[in-house]
RNA sequence: GCCGACGUGGCGCAACUGGUAGCGCACCCGACUUGUAAUCGGGCGGUUAGGGGUUCAAGUCCCCUCGUCGGCUCCA
């Protein structure tokens, strides 16, 4: 008997077969298989299964099976681009979250015509049934044979197993044939360490998604290439699924939703990256800010404010402009002086716009001198900073280039340090639970050695305090080697939304640099002078990125504690406005926001209306309900509830604000 | 910043190979007074992102700038 393990979407299974069979007599009928291991080598589906021997089946919906499929329909996609176009030289076509794509070095960039006709081809190819064979070659033979490619040639000199792309890097080089179904011959091949589907027919359940430029290599110093990606799965329904939560994603996309809602919009007139909150969208942003600044008072926190200018020698103190400059608005020259010929008197001086708050906040630190009673020091701004991001990479809200951090700065002693961090990161997590996000995963970014300063031994203490806190939480840890900041390493918190996508939310950063810089100290209980470890953290990151995030969570149906209009009072005719006034009047006395919808309309309008702009109630009144003093609701799930008593009422809806339910 | 696509009233869209801007929603006015997702009628509103050019004629073609979108690169 052989044992079998069978990777597939439900997990790991274990599984005991004859031996002296093979894997396609076995599973013949079962197109499901895409990959047999072997005591961890690739094999054949024909060859024979002997005793002893230790066997894995990777199934198609099984994270490696969706990669191998992946990466098996960018060959395809590469051998159609290759017979429809002359000239086209190949990148490499690796599998990706959700697909695959191929880069290829083409005269003129594809047209949506070009996609379309790819794709017709491609689904040729794989109607065709071709099997792809495995080939070992070496070096010389490979570069004979690939000798029209100039990508691949520098590929093949990349010695060594590499992770980075995977043409190469396995232990030996190999090539992949495509071969015809019925005559055999090679009608394509491709430098690449595999693995792969048996044959074509393993794939179709795919759809090219679009064309885009990017660097060879992710250089840009490289010449750019054509990309085209795609999307694949193991079957039509899981394709369609995927298609359909991309279009979901649309639907919920913040800056759509930010102009439906009237929430906020970027005029062209202030600049790329810097947005207007309307005043609805201001009414939720003071929520958001008003509850964040309630918790962090009750977590001992001080708050300070800081100007947005600042001259250059701070940034100079703090080495931002030395490592950040880039990314940081121009100077202003002021202050210059000239005498009556125009010569210069005094120099101007650099100002500069404040792409963070951190150096400010020092500056309090230093105002006077600090004693240990005094630690934690926890300074909190609603710091606006001006970051001057590529034009290319803005992106509504959660990409800007004005934008404000919810920021603080805790000075600590270095034997605090820990239990600060234990403690912060469970504020953290309780105050993003408390905005309605519940699904989170930790990453902790570790010390790039050429983009930090500071000793080795401070980075190695400050990562490992930072690994204990987070490992406290018993939620998933994920390490970004090199991802930290210049000045220390940092946990991030991930939040998973309603459809199931990470946003990078909270960070913690332990940074021993600037206290350095600044001279900061504080006097020890034993009289001596000491210096004081910083962390710099961030809830929302960005209260605008943040806003955009809960945004698309809620696709903008957002809770009643931070829903800009709670209440639309609906009167059926316009005799019950006076009735729908009192309510309103009552209303807004327990601080309920409430509008009621007076327009020339029929009740059923003003109901889509609301639902559209989504209210979490609708309060409806016609005289039934004022012979009985009451109302009657309509939730925005469309649910309904009549002849409700107004105080019952606002109970009601004073409650599910108060306890930030969503409903 | 790079590559590509794009930019028509507040929003969503239309205008054949260049012939001198239409529709729906929203908004305003009027009629209707209505029980859980669009009542009817009338009206206001754009010179087509901005600038330059080709042409007898440009929303449609060319150039520049600004902006948007999708990627790449980047994200203290």
């Amino acid at each position: 008997m052989v044992n079998v393990t069978i990777l597939s979407d439900a997990g790991v299974e274990e599984r005991s077969v004859e031996a002296g069979t093979t894997f396609l007599d076995l599973f013949a009928s079962n197109k499901e298989i895409v990959l047999v291991k072997k005591q961890d080598q690739l094999f054949d589906l024909a060859t024979e299964i002997k005793d002893g021997d230790e066997v894995t089946l990777v199934m198609a919906d099984s994270p490696e099976g969706l990669s191998v499929i992946r990466h098996s329909t960018a060959h395809v996609l590469a051998q159609a681009v290759q017979s429809l176009y002359q000239d086209v030289q190949l990148g490499i076509g690796p599998p990706v979250e959700n697909g695959f794509y191929y880069d290829f070095q083409i005269q003129n960039p594809f047209t949506p015509e070009d996609v379309a006709a790819i794709e017709t081809k491609m689904k040729e190819i794989i109607k065709s049934g071709q099997r792809f064979a495995r080939r070992v070659t070496d070096e010389s033979a490979a570069k004979k044979e690939l000798s029209k490619e100039p990508f691949k040639l520098e590929l093949i000199d990349i010695k060594g197993p590499s992770d980075e792309v995977m043409e190469v890097g396995g232990a030996e080089l190999t090539i992949y044939d495509n071969l015809d179904n019925k005559s055999g011959e090679i009608v394509w091949k491709d430098l690449c360490r595999g693995p792969h589907v048996p044959n074509t027919k393993y794939l179709g359940a795919f759809k090219l998604m679009r064309t885009a430029a990017a660097y060879w290599r992710g250089s840009e110093k490289n010449p750019q290439l054509q990309r085209v990606y795609g999307t694949a799965w193991a079957s039509k329904e899981a394709l369609n699924d995927y298609l359909h939560l991309l279009s979901e994603a649309e639907k919920r996309d913040h800056r759509k939703l930010g102009a439906e809602l009237d929430l906020f919009s970027f005029p062209e007139e202030i600049g790329s990256g810097l947005a207007v909150f309307h005043p609805k969208g201001g009414v939720i942003r003071r929520e958001m800010e008003n509850y964040s600044r309630l918790k962090h008072e009750a977590a001992g926190y001080e708050f300070v404010y800081s100007p947005h200018l600042t001259k250059a020698q701070l940034f100079e103190t703090s080495g931002h402009l030395d490592w950040y400059s880039e990314g940081m608005y121009p100077p202003m020259k002021l202050d210059a002086e000239f005498d009556s010929e125009g010569k210069v008197k005094k120099a101007a001086q650099d100002y500069y716009l404040k792409p963070m708050n951190c150096p400010f906040h020092n500056l309090i630190y230093k105002a006077k001198a600090r004693s240990y009673r005094e630690l934690p020091l926890r300074l909190f701004e609603f710091g606006t900073v001006y970051r001057y991001e590529k034009s290319g990479v803005i992106h509504g809200l959660t990409r800007a280039r004005g934008f404000t951090q919810d920021d603080a700065h805790i000075y600590t002693t270095l034997e605090e340090m820990q239990s600060e961090l234990a403690s912060l990161l469970n504020f953290v997590l309780d105050l993003l639970r408390d905005y309605g996000l519940s699904d989170f995963y930790l990453e902790l970014s570790t010390r790039n050695p050429e983009k930090s300063v500071g000793s080795e031994e401070d980075w190695q203490s400050a990562t490992a305090a930072l690994e204990v806190a987070a490992k406290a939480q018993n939620l998933p840890l994920t390490l970004d080697e090199g991802g930290a900041a210049f000045y220390g390493p940092k946990i991030s918190v991930q939040a998973k939304d309603a459809l199931g996508r990470s946003w990078q939310m909270s960070t913690i950063q332990v940074d021993f640099q600037l206290p350095q810089r600044f001279d900061l100290e504080y006097q020890a209980s034993d009289g001596s002078r000491k210096r004081p470890v910083m962390i710099h953290r961030a809830l929302f990151g960005s209260i605008e990125r943040f806003f955009g995030v809960l945004l698309e969570h809620y696709a903008g149906a957002f809770p009643p504690w931070l829903a800009p209009v709670q209440v639309v009072g609906i009167p059926i005719a316009e005799s019950h406005y006076q009735y729908l006034d009192d309510v309103a009047a009552k209303l807004v006395a327990s601080g309920i926001r409430v509008e009621i919808d007076k327009s020339d309309e029929r009740m059923q309008k003003k109901i889509r209306t609301a639902q559209k702009q989504k209210v979490p109630f609708m309060l409806i009144a016609g005289d039934e309900d004022i012979a009985q003093g009451a109302v009657s609701f309509r939730y925005r799930d469309g649910s309904q509830e009549n002849g409700v008593k107004l105080d019952e009422a606002i109970l009601k809806i004073r409650q599910a604000i108060d306890t930030r339910a969503q409903v």
